[in-house]
DNA sequence: TCATAAACTGAATGCTTATTCAGTTTATGA
DNA sequence: TCATAAACTGAATAAGCATTCAGTTTATGA
């Protein structure tokens, strides 16, 4: 005989699902020690290390769900910060904005992001190219119409893109790793500068 | 009593120890497989494991010395370079020139400067801090120069020079991963005239 | 040539860590 | 309440891999 699940269990078990990827965040997030075993996720989640894999059918799931989930996130900060503006430039330079202030005041987001998943993916694993492309696709979407209006000069766009997000990747980490900038304006100014610069916007 | 090395001892163990770091090289080239073991570098310098640990400390000694090794190499190879030219923008444009065509030459300079090194260096282990930073101090001082002439915009050379060369390991990294720019020229001029802009060169 | 120092070998050790599973607890519904 | 399904537990398993070391080979120089 079969028994069904009742609400209290199935919110129980939502409940330990997201308190499994909660814990692996902050495990995920402190990158200094490195204890990131399955024992130590299950034991900051409260549960047995065997039950973790009630949850999740192995190691890697979990680290791809927490990934994703971030990334997602980011997009979707992202998303709603550039809704606000129709100007392409502006909808650029908001992009850029909120990025920067998302990972400064959630620096375990940035983390995650720029230190743990590049090492999976770096691997030639290509498993989040369609997440990582999103960031880089979002970019180009923006320099092909900027281009088709003669805004910006001829250029490969994918090139652009991709260096676009390179030097936030760099920048950012540096902050994260040897600290953060002593005048955050004018460093946060410069970083958005080199991109607009970059792309070849004419100053007015 | 205490025995002498021959010149052929000695000839014949510098030869194993280059044979080691070629083997190591040539191992950690190819990011796919993974099997990175002191067994599978030993092997393939056609040594017993053991003999591994007469010649480096540990595993940690070896890949330190390679990445610096390879370091050394690039960095010397940009400083000739540079050296022809005496204009600070056109030693900036030597440098990236003879970047790309070094990393994209010698696939496994890049791989493993790229791949490999930045997973320890990602993890706060700053111990590769000094010649990291060598790369982005090249850049800084060249940028401190051009600002000193007016010959740049006001701005954070710090980040510039960071943003700089996170533009090179993204794009870079991108063409090992996902196969090279069809336009190839196009491609490489886009990524000079980026960082060119992004710092502010005035077209004249 | 020979005693022995130095170099070399690779199987064994030890440690880490993902994953499993036999036993235990909790939940279900007749 | 009770038989049993489902969930949970954590010690045990297994696999990977850096490092060691007792035994073997090679080199040295008297």
């Amino acid at each position: 005989m079969v028994y069904n699940k009742t609400e209290k269990i199935i919110e129980k078990q939502q409940n330990r699902k997201t308190r499994i990827l909660k814990a692996a965040r902050e495990i995920l997030e402190k990158g200094t020690n490195k204890d990131t075993s399955i024992k130590a996720i299950a034991k900051k989640a409260g549960i047995a290390t065997g039950t973790f894999y009630l949850y999740f059918a192995d190691k890697e799931t979990l680290i791809d769900t927490v990934v994703k989930e971030i990334y997602v996130e980011l997009l979707e900060i992202i998303k709603e910060e550039r809704s606000k503006y129709s100007d392409i430039f502006d909808k650029l330079e908001a992009s850029m904005e909120i990025c920067i202030k998302t990972f400064m005041k959630e620096k375990h987001l940035a983390k995650i992001l720029l230190e743990h998943f590049p090492e999976v993916n770096n691997a030639l694993n290509c498993k989040f190219t369609d997440i990582e492309n999103d960031l880089i696709r979002f970019t180009k979407d923006d320099l092909y119409e900027l281009r088709e209006q003669n805004l910006i000069p001829d250029q490969d766009i994918q090139v652009s893109a991709t260096a676009f997000v390179g030097t936030f990747r760099q920048v950012i980490l540096s902050w994260i790793n040897s600290g953060e900038p002593v005048d955050y304006d004018r460093a946060y100014k410069t970083l958005i500068q080199y991109n607009l610069r970059g792309l070849g916007k004419q100053i007015k």
